[in-house]
RNA sequence: UGGGGCAUAGCCAAGCGGUAAGGCACACGGCUUUGGACCGUGCAUUCGUAGGUUCGAAUCCUACUGCCCCAGCCA
């Protein structure tokens, strides 16, 4: 019996472990395992089961395994296992030796299945796939046993060998467990085993033209794997009396008796998770690639700046039950943020800018000021920034016509700039044409320099970020938001891609950093004071400085704007 | 109409017969050289509905309602 800890109670999969536990079950071992099919990327639902298996492992002290489930070689492809070995990795979790494929089973389960025939229990089956249907029956009537159902074992023994041998057409035969075709779970009415397939596998070649159904692999690798639990999710609930019977009716060496258990996979808001749909937004171009900073793939958030740190945390805190649920999106963004604040360094960067000249600022003179890495962690350090007579400030710290509440920017306003000194604006000059405001004359007070004893004479009520221009490096930066505008996209009875969102990627190309940095390195991430949290995407190079912006800061002045406008 | 599940706040989610944890969101206040962070306060007289059992019910019983999944030779 293990309790995780006082402040996190456990959830029903843990409840279920300790009573096996306490009953030796499987003689008190926990061995979990992570079973994608190599046919798609993975996304922060996979996470979610990875940190599920590879969690409980961990505080059970038992193990996890990663294994691939391609028993379908026409869907799945060695880009896809790299990708999801890479990806596991990057969250953090580590499968040692213990990298298995259900193709390594292959000629195992062709003995099970031997087995099976020659118990009286699975029969090859000529029937032909809309036969097959014919005879399953519906929801509500029973099916019919199918004509060839009461073969002989020697028959059946001899047709199963000749579909290995590659005898027969791809879908001219079967081999069906042979269970009950009244049963009211349709899983359960002489479920298919073995289908005819040719097709290249990935990892086996040409060598089989028959593959398992995942209803025979799985139970099988589990056994063989000594899997104790397998937790799946909630669609396979249908599945767990076959499950069974075959974990029953299969005889294989060991001891282990894997328990499937079922919960509800993640739905997270403004965004999509199934492949077939993510795999629609790569193809037909709606994103940049199954790494867009936009997906919800764990490759989309490695690119947007997401740290496995709060991919964990997250999957740790939504829970784990059986109620399907949609968890807002905002969550996962409250969990980045409350890491990044811990660890990011805090530089200055105008997105938008806006000149100002600090008309009684020494012309020539330029000062390095102190400025603290990280407010919240002062082991972090400090570092120069040069400050000048011509300056850049973010437009939007401007208004001509300020409203109420602008703490800002504005004719005869001051403001601190942060690091440095109260600045107050004298003059605005416009564009004669088009009234566009073009620079900000502003004077500033020697006195209230940051850090020296009368910093703080004068009392102001807002603070700016800002950069040197002449010292200022040009950079790109991308703006993301939500891939979609409404909170489930997948809305019954309308397509999903019409809820695509106009705006979630906005790219910026005349921002201005502060030179400190000049050497980031892609990966690297950062607070933009007051702006939000950003990385060094991969298209940086010695041309330009590219960042995604992972997350924005929780702003109150967006929050007040909006409620003035209603 | 058969079978399998699930219903606790706007969103997640504890709770397992002794009188509704926690987080997110939201609101208000404090602090602040980031309108960030941080700190404090508020936010379910009630657990899908209706009955019943009990001194006592979100927890047990009965009926009902709503939602999800299942008729691939996909996983």
């Amino acid at each position: 019996m293990i309790e995780i800890s006082e402040d996190k109670p456990a959830n029903f999969i843990q409840h279920i472990i300790n009573e096996d536990l306490e009953a030796n079950i499987n003689g008190g071992r926990v061995h979990t395992r992570f079973p994608p099919e190599p046919n798609g990327y993975l996304h922060i639902g996979h996470a979610k089961s990875i940190c599920l298996n590879f969690g409980l492992a961990k505080t059970y002290g038992g193990l996890c395994n990663l294994r691939f489930d391609d028993t379908n070689p026409s869907k799945e492809d060695v880009e896809y296992v790299e990708s999801i070995k890479r990806d596991v990795r990057w969250l953090g979790y580590d499968w040692d030796d213990r990298l298995y494929y259900a193709s390594d089973y292959f000629e195992k389960m062709y003995e099970f299945a031997v087995q099976l025939i020659k118990d009286g229990k699975a029969y090859v089956c000529d029937l032909s796939p809309g036969e097959i249907r014919e005879y399953r029956g519906t929801l509500t009537e029973p099916g019919k046993e199918s004509p060839y159902r009461n073969r002989s074992v020697e028959e059946n023994l001899d047709l199963f060998q000749r579909m290995r041998d590659g005898e027969f057409e791809d879908g001219s035969r079967v081999l069906r467990a042979k269970i009950d075709m009244a049963s009211p779970n349709l899983n359960m009415r002489d479920p298919v085993l073995y289908r005819i397939q040719r097709g290249t596998h990935h990892r086996t070649g040409d060598k089989w033209c028959i593959y398992p159904m995942y209803d025979f692999a799985h139970p099988i690798s589990d056994a063989l794997e000594g899997i104790t639990h397998s937790i799946c999710t909630l669609e396979f609930e249908d599945h767990r009396p076959l499950y069974n019977w075959v974990v029953e009716n299969v005889k294989i060496d060991g001891d282990s008796k894997p328990k499937q258990i079922e919960f509800a996979r993640l739905n997270l808001s403004h965004t999509v998770m199934s492949k077939r749909k993510l795999r629609q937004l790569v193809e037909e171009g709606y994103v940049d690639g199954w790494d867009d900073p936009r997906m919800p793939t764990i490759s989309g958030l490695r690119r947007r700046g997401y740290t496995p740190e709060a991919i964990r945390d997250f999957c740790d805190r939504i829970g784990v039950a059986k109620s399907n649920s949609m968890v807002d999106i905002a969550f996962l963004e409250h969990c980045v943020r409350e890491d990044l604040n811990k660890r990011a360094l805090r530089v200055m960067a105008v997105l938008n800018p806006l000149k100002v000249i600090i008309d009684n600022y020494p012309e020539d003179q330029v000062e390095e000021l102190d400025a603290e890495n990280n407010p919240e962690q002062p082991e972090m350090g400090s570092r120069k920034v040069p400050f000048s007579r011509e300056i850049y400030i973010e437009r939007d710290d401007f208004r001509e016509d300020p409203p109420k509440k602008f703490f800002r920017l504005a004719p005869g306003r001051e403001v601190r700039l942060k690091h440095a000194y109260v600045i107050k604006c004298e003059r605005v000059v416009k564009d004669e044409e088009t009234g566009e405001v073009i620079e900000l004359h502003c004077t500033y007070d020697p006195e209230t320099k940051s850090g020296s004893p009368t910093a703080s004479k004068r009392k102001v009520k807002g603070t700016l970020h800002w950069v040197s221009a002449p010292h200022a490096l040009k950079a790109e930066v991308r703006l993301y938001d939500h891939l979609f505008t409404k909170e489930n996209p997948e809305e019954e009875g309308e397509d999903f891609k019409d809820n695509l969102n106009p705006d979630s990627l906005e790219v910026l190309t005349e921002c201005l950093v502060e030179p400190s940095l000049q050497d980031a390195k892609p990966g690297s991430r950062y607070q933009f004071l007051r702006k939000g949290y950003f990385t060094v995407d991969p298209d940086t190079s010695p041309e330009g400085l590219v960042f995604n912006r992972i997350v924005s800061l929780k702003d109150t002045w967006a929050k007040i704007q909006k409620a003035q406008k209603k």
